[in-house]
DNA sequence: GCACACCATTGATCGAGATCAATGCCCGCT
DNA sequence: AGCGGGCATTGATCTCGATCAATGGTGTGC
């Protein structure tokens, strides 16, 4: 809660003081900082147009015109891990594209419990709503960066572009394909199998910007894993120990796995 | 997948004889069918503008012309229980709106385990799909009907009326944030938690058109319940006998419960 | 009316993963 | 260097829901 009320202060201040990009929690400087007025310098312009996830997310289905207008109203942000993109049961004031970083979704139950319910990693959409308030909380696991859209003049803009809507509807199918691996995960799939399966999205979906191939850099802690796996961090640290001795994996330190054998994991992930 | 190939003769052999409304399986025949050829008849612009869920469906985002355009193809289909409308890895060749009864949708494992993912009731869509292939099952719960659209000339109706895919858009924002709730069922609730979660869930989604307003009449079985619910009916027979032992609900016969106190299913569902 | 198949319920036992508990590691802070 | 807090790992024990098993109910077709 105080992490979202500090953001939105920085947001205001910064919007007054004519700076596009934000930054929160303990983020360091950026060097690509920029600034901007009401209309789109050029340089907001190119921020857009030479954007890392560019031709990843939802906004490859605009040209260079239509990213222009876009543009305009783009706010970078900077998140460190731990801080609130927005939290469940807030107005649904904004949309977002993750370009740097890993995003969790969640909800909580009153007592504590709780259920993480997607990563959303560079390129990734995140926001959807129907009704005026947020299903979910979304919050930065590690360091992020995210473009901002105010959801009224996003809308606006998907009127004008219809591509762009489309495209939209498209990301929530996929990710609406998704949820329903995660529902068969938690309600039917071992401890195993949950780990198993989890290691392979991960590889799958981080795949085109690693470094090293094999080597999965794993953003959130053992305890997020296994609020997104339906287990306890014991189980998830016994399993990850399982996997090592069957030889699946090598660690390297406790946030790099490096995968031996996808075969293995696969066989793993069902049964 | 025998059942599928019957559904689709029976469609082929009924278009081929100009006969829109189709029927499957041990479905009786039907009040309300009505023939047409490839264009709009007067009587199929009807079936659509007396549609009983007309102002409930994405259908609701046309107005009676444009609903007239929708009309020439849709195709009204009978479906008795355990049908399927399609199969997890089929082609995604069409998309359907319920207008009676229920639909489940769920995915298998090679060994059979089964997690069903969701439940539609009368003027929910069904089969949003990015790919090619269906991503998951979706199957009548008892007797349903639907409407059944091509989904190429379904998409091109989205190209010519935009409110129609932001009302579609909508419907995935929805039906998303109810796989977000799942989610946090299947990983964190307790089986007391999990059914009454359930129970209150289809008593607000029915609520539209019940006749008893405290009586739900489940269209599944126990062991659907279970699937969905990532329990075994076991413990869905045995959860249940204690909600009626605790007098929150009342059995009548073993598909209809009375509802005889919310409040208490209220607390049961979060703990 | 009877046989069969399927479904729901209830009881007895088992086991995967939760819970409780202890230890070690790493990193930032003083 | 020394301290403190968060995270990961490992061990011991417990528990909720699964599994195994038996019975009764219900509807369908012959």
């Amino acid at each position: 809660m105080s992490h979202l009320d500090k953001a939105d202060t920085a947001l205001f201040m910064s919007q007054l003081l004519g700076h596009a990009l934000e930054m929160t929690g303990t983020a360091k400087d950026t060097s690509c900082g920029f600034s901007c007025g009401d209309t789109a310098l050029p340089s907001q312009v190119d921020h857009c147009l030479q954007c890392p996830v560019r031709d990843l997310a939802v906004c490859s289905s605009l040209n260079d015109d239509e990213i222009g207008q876009l543009a305009q109203f783009v706010v970078g942000q900077e998140f460190s891990g731990g801080h609130d993109l927005f939290v469940e049961g807030d107005p649904a004031s904004a949309v977002y594209t993750v370009t740097e970083g890993a995003v969790k979704t969640h909800k909580l139950m009153p007592d504590g419990r709780r259920q993480i319910t997607g990563f959303f990693f560079a390129g990734d959409f995140v926001g959807l709503a129907h009704g005026e308030n947020c299903a979910y909380s979304a919050e930065a696991a590690g360091t992020i960066r995210v473009c901002r859209f105010d959801r009224k003049r996003f809308d606006h803009v998907l009127d004008e572009f219809p591509k762009m809507r489309s495209r939209l509807l498209s990301e929530a199918s996929d990710e609406l394909a998704a949820a329903h691996n995660q529902m068969l995960l938690l309600g039917r799939k071992t401890a195993k199998e949950r780990l198993a399966t989890f290691l392979l999205m991960v590889d799958q979906r981080t795949a085109q910007w690693r470094k090293d191939e094999d080597v999965l850099e794993l953003p959130m802690t053992r305890g997020d894993i296994a609020d997104y796996l339906g287990l306890t961090t014991e189980t998830v640290s016994r399993t990850f120990t399982q996997f090592r001795s069957a030889g699946y994996i090598a660690a390297q330190g406790t946030q790099d796995v490096k995968v031996l054998s996808r075969e293995g994991l696969e066989d793993a992930a069902e049964g």
